[in-house]
DNA sequence: AGCACGCCGACT
DNA sequence: GTCGGCGTGCTC
């Protein structure tokens, strides 16, 4: 590296944009970096950001600046771990820096550099153990079992803050997510990477920490959306799991009571070993049939008689209310009104006058008559947890009911309550209104809705009830919940997915255009929309005005695209010219990989 | 993403 | 005559 020649060591550093490429730096003699380091350089105007050396090289000085710093003495990502944030890009077509940024706990505000070893590479190219989902009523207490007796390390990954907080404390474990001070999160990372603690339990931003093979990795509630949040990294937890276990060949053990219909379907494929146990404790499950009724009091005879038992008992009961959804429902025959040409519930648009397909984007006006029974009383209607707590309790005058207090006798609330930890089960769980979550206007209601059920039913003693006040007391997902039969869900639910072409037979992806005016937000995704026309293997819905109808909101568009496994790079290559910034005359195009939800 | 440069409207 | 709008392009 001789300056005579001009050639000297350079280091390619990404940083949290989005812009897929790296920057070049020049090394000064004074400084070590290595690839996976992390390092503060100046980038644009003034001022220096923190980035993360992806690789070293020798190269030409010329107009080049040099790093300024180094974050930490030694790299914080192993080669694998870059190799993973690589993918994890690609795969929702976002810039390696910004998901690799979003997975590293915070820079230290001092400059005082902490003294570590590297962390230890993980042993690439060993065989993975096929994944596990443990869906057993026993599963978390199993899982603290096997997690003490494993000699290696273990990240258990969690779906949000509390729930990180409460496994940290019952492994014994360091904790490493957003809820934990940034120096805490620094020093379990750390300690994971040299081998001094053997259990690591974080939210989403922990799934790089390096750990020393062989390793295990805990997905706790698989089926949880939380696992997906927006913003990078850009990816579901299981997807980015699933592809680190295979890559360093860990084991890798999901939980989930009800596994999502991504996960059932790799189990029924073979790559994932199911692991269940014979029938568990589980309630009697009463679906009772709210035809004609609910108009005037929220609960039907079964939950007035749950209620009355379970007080007499002193076992409290949970009050179930959905958020109301704006789907459109009768009230004579119960059905839905759905768009027929791609199965998902209509809904009602925000000036009540009309309705429209997520999808598709057709719209029409709301019917006079049910188009199953002629029925003329189609509503959207929904009992909250107001209407529902003061009619409990002028029905129920001595027992409390309440929507916050959590020894009440009879609460109320949405589905949270169920995920509430509490030291006892409750005696009986009622959902007021399950209609409402069969009809969010989303293919993955069902499957939501059977999750509910299932882990409202796990929630419920020996001995407790289940009631269900719906007007579809014959749905599968009630019939699965009653028999204990996760099998008998899903073979209704997966020939579903399967002949509309929804995950997890084909993938998903919402490209949006934001503009500043409805006018620009519509030329732009016309254009994208024209990019992606064409393409084998693709289909794609007409776009829609995403938000409030009418006013300013209009200024968002959103197609949605439908593909086979590789839909990323067939998205990325004909969406390039739109994601280099250069149409910002009209807005900007957004891609969401995978979405979760609407 | 931020930020600087650059070319057209109403204001002390 | 300026101050300032944000459209366009760049950051190693």
């Amino acid at each position: 590296m001789g300056a005579l020649d001009g050639r000297v060591v350079i280091a390619d550093v990404v940083f949290d944009l989005p812009l897929d490429h790296p920057f070049s730096y020049r090394i000064p003699d004074s400084l070590i970096v290595t690839p996976g380091q992390r390092v503060s350089a100046p980038l644009g105007g003034r001022g220096t950001r923190v980035g993360v050396a992806v690789a070293i090289r020798d190269g030409d000085a010329a107009g080049l600046h040099a790093i300024e710093r180094v974050v930490e003495p030694a790299p914080i990502l192993s080669a694998g771990a870059l190799e993973l944030g690589r993918w994890i890009a690609d795969e929702s077509l976002s810039s390696w820096g910004s998901t690799l940024l979003a997975l590293l706990p915070p820079p230290p505000r001092s400059k005082r550099a902490e003294v570590l070893a590297p962390p230890i590479e993980p042993a690439r190219g060993a065989a993975a153990p096929p994944p596990e989902v443990w869906m057993d009523v026993q599963r978390e207490d199993r899982l603290a079992a096997a997690l003490g007796d494993t000699p290696g390390g273990a990240l258990v990954i969690a779906p949000d803050t509390d729930s990180a907080a409460r496994w940290a404390r019952r492994l014994d474990a360091a904790r490493l997510d957003s809820g934990a001070g940034p120096a805490e999160r620094r020093a379990a990372w750390f300690a994971a990477a040299r081998g001094r603690v053997s259990i690591v339990v974080g939210t989403r931003g922990a799934l790089l920490v390096p750990l020393p093979p062989p390793a295990v990795l805990v997905l706790l509630d698989e089926q949880d959306p939380s696992h997906k949040p927006p913003g990078p990294p850009r990816l579901h937890s299981r997807d980015i799991l699933l592809r680190r276990a295979a890559l360093d060949g860990s084991r890798l053990i999901m939980l989930a009571g009800a596994p999502s219909a991504e996960v059932w379907q790799k189990s029924v494929a073979g790559t994932v070993t199911r692991v269940a146990d014979g029938p568990a404790p589980w309630p009697e499950v009463i679906a009772s049939d709210t035809r004609g009724i609910l108009r005037n009091h929220p609960l039907t005879l079964p939950l007035t008689r749950a209620i009355e038992n379970m007080s007499r008992a002193g076992k409290s009961v949970a009050l179930v209310v959905s958020r109301s959804a704006g789907a459109i429902g009768c009230n004579d025959c119960g059905a839905v009104l759905r768009c027929p040409a791609c199965g998902v519930a209509l809904q009602l648009r925000r000036d009540r006058r009309g309705m429209a397909c997520r999808l598709c984007a057709k719209t029409d006006a709301v019917p006079e008559r049910c188009p199953g029974c002629g029925g003329h009383r189609l509503q959207p209607f929904g009992w909250d947890a107001e209407r529902v707590e003061a009619s409990v309790r002028r029905r129920f005058p001595r027992l409390t009911v309440s929507r916050s207090d959590p020894s009440a006798q009879v609460q109320v609330g949405t589905a949270a309550l169920l995920r509430t930890p509490r030291p006892r089960p409750w005696g009986a769980v009622g959902f007021v209104w399950f209609d409402g979550f069969l009809r969010v206007p989303d293919f993955r209601a069902g499957e939501r809705a059977f999750q509910l059920l299932w882990s409202a039913a796990e929630a419920v003693g020996t001995g407790g009830r289940l009631i269900v006040q719906t007007l579809h007391p014959d749905h599968y997902a009630v019939a699965a919940v009653r028999g204990q039969d996760r099998d008998a869900f899903y073979r209704q639910e997966l020939p579903f997915r399967s002949e509309l072409g929804y995950p997890p037979f084909r993938r998903l992806c919402h490209v949006s255009a934001r503009g500043k005016t409805a006018a620009g937000a519509k030329t732009l995704i016309d254009e994208a929309a024209g990019a992606l026309a064409g393409i084998e293997g693709l289909t794609m819905y007409p776009p829609m005005a995403l938000g409030a109808p009418g006013a300013a909101a209009a200024a968002r568009m959103r197609v949605v695209v439908k593909g086979p496994d590789d839909l990323p790079r067939l998205v990325s290559q004909a969406l390039r010219p739109f994601l280099e910034r250069g149409r910002r005359s009209h807005g900007v195009v957004e891609i969401e990989m995978d979405p979760v939800n609407s």
